[in-house]
This record gives structure tokens, sequence and C-alpha cells, in this order.
DNA sequence: GTGGTCTAGACCACG
DNA sequence: GTGGTCTAGACCACC
């Protein structure tokens, strides 16, 4: 699992490890059972505070993402069936603001649509080299 | 010029209000000369402390897209020739980042270039009318 | 709403703030909208270090019963209908653990019960001073 | 002798398994002179590590309800006069507690004395199966 | 003044 | 070594 953190982005650095961990999950890359990275490891690969990180997790813990076996670790549990649901209508919603803010640069639906054909044609033949 | 301000959102109020009054006038809903509204009447407008909207007219003026008139308000100048494209690089990167994430979650290229009309499809059909 | 700290306590001091304000606002001493005590003002009354109170307070905005406003304090919710029912169910078993370590300590049926009504004898004839 | 831990109860795992030994002592399970497990076996059949039912042990000998025979094991001692009044008062004001929120929930004494008495007819006519 | 985030560092229970 | 809790103190956004 890859956690990058941006310091500089409004959303605090806890909330961004959540959001890489739940989707670590939620793309099966992280399976029930898995442990998680210790949160001192985590912390100096992501030159992050130890607290900040074990707030993460803790985060994660209250949603049901992971449970934590003291002494060992935290390790990941069966997602809720609608969590992945709940994440892609969350990204689309994302998707279609920015959209909208493309229609309201003065942008018409056709170069929309050849802008959006060669995001992806971008992102897919990117392969799966930073999944 | 709609500002929706929410108030629950990682990113500060101000730099939504910030945003909201670039993308007025790079949509150019806001031209050259326009007057802004009052920083009161905003505040009264959007449910935000008066001092939060002052913060973020104060930025808008240090980026060189207001100005101010003492005693009248808030101008708007011609905004910097290639802001439009920065802006639209920005979104862009955005919807990619999007982009990305639905294909984590192991949606294939047919699907997410299905979703992707049905998004624009929605947002262009909707008119301008939240524009 | 009274909140006593035991320092000594296996159970932690911040999951004790978040069971007595459960309480308060179970037993309707706290009603929907009320504002709880400050972070800072809080953690001055019981002498506890603030980030304590912070995270008593993150835990109960976790659980839905209370939300936070920016720059004004914590509000509390409407309690989820079932809290109240869990929570007397879970009074109810610590009870019996305590009435099964009686049995243990070879008490019979009668003196039990005699002991039961004193004990209740005592908490109700308290009145409600300490409520 | 049962020992039942629980891992995710904030009360240590050790401090679980001095107290299951005193009550077995105080209720006359265990006698004067009896062997307690071996520490190896205790931590098999209670899946805790070695280390801590040694901790437990430990505690118990300062306490002095048992001593160490070298080589031997570990043996009850007669256990001090007091120890089970001090133990009932324990338990009465742990039941004190529980009764006093139910009161908080606004239960009457009608109500907390029925319920009470359901209790003590629930634990009382398990018989002694789980003692 | 309010809450929100983050850091640094300590001590504890457990393996 | 693991996580869990707590403290002290800093800076930020917002009222």
């Amino acid at each position: 699992m890859r956690v990058d953190v941006d310091f500089h982005s409004d959303v605090p650095v806890y909330k961004q490890i959540v959001e890489a961990v739940e989707d670590a999950i939620l793309s099966s890359e992280l399976k029930e059972g898995d442990e998680l990275p210790s949160i001192r490891k985590l912390a100096l690969d992501t030159n992050v505070n130890p607290n900040t990180v074990a707030k993460a997790y803790f985060v994660l813990q209250s949603k049901g993402f992971v449970y934590s076996v003291s002494g060992i670790g935290y390790k990941v549990t069966k997602p809720p069936v609608n969590s992945l649901k709940d994440r892609i209508a969350d990204v689309e919603r994302e998707i279609e603001e920015g959209v909208k803010k493309l229609a309201k640069f003065s942008m018409d639906k056709n170069e929309i649509e050849k802008r959006m054909r060669l995001i992806i044609e971008r992102v897919m033949s990117n392969g799966g080299e930073d999944r």
C-alpha cells in the first residue's frame, strides 16, 4: 500500500491516511485479516508524527474498517457491503463537480468529451503501475 | 454569482469564497470593472462572519483579481491571461484523480467511459441553471 | 452536568468523560441543541488535559451524540432511538455480574435480595441530589 | 477454576487474572494449600502470554493470597480474614453504581425493584453451572 | 473566545 | 517490538 501525504493540502494529514487505507481496502489491495503497517513504521515512511498515524488508525477503527490487537498491530475487517458503492458515488460526485467547472469556463460539450477521453486514455494506459 | 459555503468541508471558508469569486471572474460571469457584493452583504447571504469575507477579498486582491476602491467597494480587474488556462489544468488534474480512483476500484475502461458520458450528460442537460 | 474523573481507574479518562456526557444526554439532562461545556472549560473543571477532553468529544461525535460548530462549540444531537435501551441493557448486565459474584461468595438468595433492597433504598432515598 | 479473559476490556489482562483467582479463593473454590494451575497451563488455557500470567501470580503473592514453592508451583494461603468482607463491599458498591444509573434514566423505584428481582431470579436459577 | 490539527515525548500493558 | 493513553505546547481557521 502506498500512502502519499501532502503536507500542504487543506485536508488534514490523518484524513489523507484514513482515505489511503480505505481505498486500499476497498480496492482489495488489503484483504480481511491483513495487517496494517505498524503505527511507528508508517509514521517513519511518511514523515508523519506517530500520534497522527494513531489518530488515523483510530478513526478507521471507529468506522469499522480495522480492529486493533494489542501488542500485535492493526488488522483489516471485512469492509461493510455498501462502503464500496458509497465511495464510488462520492468519487463520481467529485468528478461531476469538475465537469461542472469546465462547463462554467465556457467549454462546450464536445470539447469536454474530448478532454475526458484523453484523461481516461492517460490513466488507463498508465497500466496499473501505481496501483 | 452564487457562493455556496460548506462549513463542514476541510477547505477553509475563506478559500471557498476566493475560489467561487475566481471562478465567476474566469467564466466571465464577473467582468472587468464589475463590483463584488459588499463584504456585509455576502456575509449575510452566506451566513459567514464578515471578517472571513474580508479575508477572502483581501486574498483576491493580493492575487490581482480585484482591487478595492475606498468608500465604494471591490471591483474586478482584467484577470491575468494565463489564469484561466491554469485553472482548467487544475480542474482536469482533479478529474484525473477521480478517474484513477475509479480504476483502482477494479472498474474497467468501458465502464468508466460509460459513467463519464452519463456524468457529462447530466451536467450539460442541466442547462446553465446553476451557473 | 457533573463529570467526575477518577484518575486511578483502569478505564481511560476520555472514556469516563464520554460516558458521563452520554448519560447526561440519555437522561435528558442535556437535550437536543444544548451546548456542551467548551473543551477548555471542562478541561479546567476536571483537571484533565484539553487534548483528552477533545478526544472524548471527538468520540462522542463519531458515535453521533454531538456535532461540532467551529468557533462556537459542541452541540448535542437527538440521540439514536435505541441508545437508551442499549445503555440500560449494558447497566443491567453489569449489575448481573455483581449479583453473580455475590452468589459465588456463598450468599444465598434471601441474603442477596435483602442486600439489594437495602441498596435500592439507599440510592432512591438519596433523592436526586446528585443527579 | 474458570478464568475468562476479555482482551477488549479496559482492565489489564493481568488484573483480570488476579481477580479471577482471588474470587476462586474467596468463594472457597480454591482452599488453603491447593495448587494454582501452572503459569504455562493457564497461559495456554486463556491464550494469554505466560509473562502476563506470571505477573498476575506475582501480584497475588504480593497481596498474600498465594506463595510460590520453587520447582513446584504456586499454592494458596489462608486468605486474610477481612478480604471477603472487603470484596463483598466492593461488589455492592459496583451494584450501587448500576442502580444509580438506572435511576438517572428516569426509572422509578418499582421498576428498578422489578428488574432487580428478575436479575436475581436469572442468576440463581442458573444453578451453579458457571461457578 | 471557540474547535482542529499536529508535534514531541512520556509511561503503561502486552508479546 | 506492538498499541493506548496522557500531557504540554504550538499554530491555524473562524466568531
